[in-house]
DNA sequence: GAGGAGATCGTCT
DNA sequence: GACGATCTCCTCT
């Protein structure tokens, strides 16, 4: 593998549609008693600030999104529907909302520790590993939080681009091509605004159906 | 394979 | 008290 190139709070520090974009491609590494997890991130979606009704930043600042209105670079995570949690990256300057979900990510290392933390059963030989298992380990927001073990209590709030921080974000010089938009997913406020982005054709984007507000 | 509905609880009103 | 940036199981075709 090329060498990473972690990302700093610069990259964070700009609209998030432009960093929702810059994110695909890009490695989430998670390090934690000499165990490494990662993956390639191939689905985002941007959520704008108090002028974006579907962001959680929509209401204003509450105690819980409070920290998608501090520093850029940050991970804010929630906890929805009573069963999973979403990680979110906070972007712009501070006193200015704005944030990055990431959806997808394709599995790169510590393959067999995210499978097991998700209840995926894979048998001993990586060739014999089935397509359908590998995507469903972080082909979707709830999914990768379980398979990365990102918990509010243990990620809300911290800093991804801390060199002590466990959690972070690099690249590895790999370039992204077919780059496609579309609308967000499972939301209904904005629902039409082509803020969510993925890879074209890549395998490990997640498959839910896209609801359309009725016109 | 596609579509629908239930599960389950923190957060906000 | 209502709702939600989801996932999985079950049913139907």
């Amino acid at each position: 593998m090329a060498s990473l190139a972690y990302l700093t709070s610069d990259f964070f520090d700009r609209d998030p549609r432009k960093v929702a974009r810059a994110l695909l491609g890009k490695l989430l590494i998670r390090r934690s008693r000499g165990v490494s997890l990662s993956g390639r991130i191939v689905e985002t979606e941007a959520y704008l600030g108090e002028d974006d009704a579907a962001a959680h930043a929509a209401a204003g600042q509450t105690k819980r999104n409070s920290v998608l209105f501090g520093p850029p670079g940050f991970a804010y995570v929630y906890f929805i529907y009573g069963m999973h949690y979403c990680l979110n990256v906070s972007c712009m300057k501070e006193g200015e909302a704005g944030c990055v979900l990431i959806r997808a990510l394709e599995p790169v290392s510590g393959i067999e520790r995210m499978a097991a933390l998700r209840g995926i059963e894979l048998p001993k030989d990586p060739k014999l590993y089935k397509p359908s298992s590998l995507k469903s380990i972080a082909s979707g927001p709830g999914r990768l939080a379980e398979a990365f073990g990102i918990t509010r209590e243990r990620d809300n709030g911290k800093n991804l681009t801390g060199e002590e921080s466990d959690l972070r974000i690099a690249e590895d010089g790999s370039r992204v091509k077919n780059i496609t938009a579309g609308p967000r997913v499972g939301i209904v406020k904005s629902a039409a605004r082509p803020l969510r982005y993925f890879i074209a054709d890549n395998p490990y984007v997640s498959g839910r159906k896209v609801k359309l507000p009725s016109p």
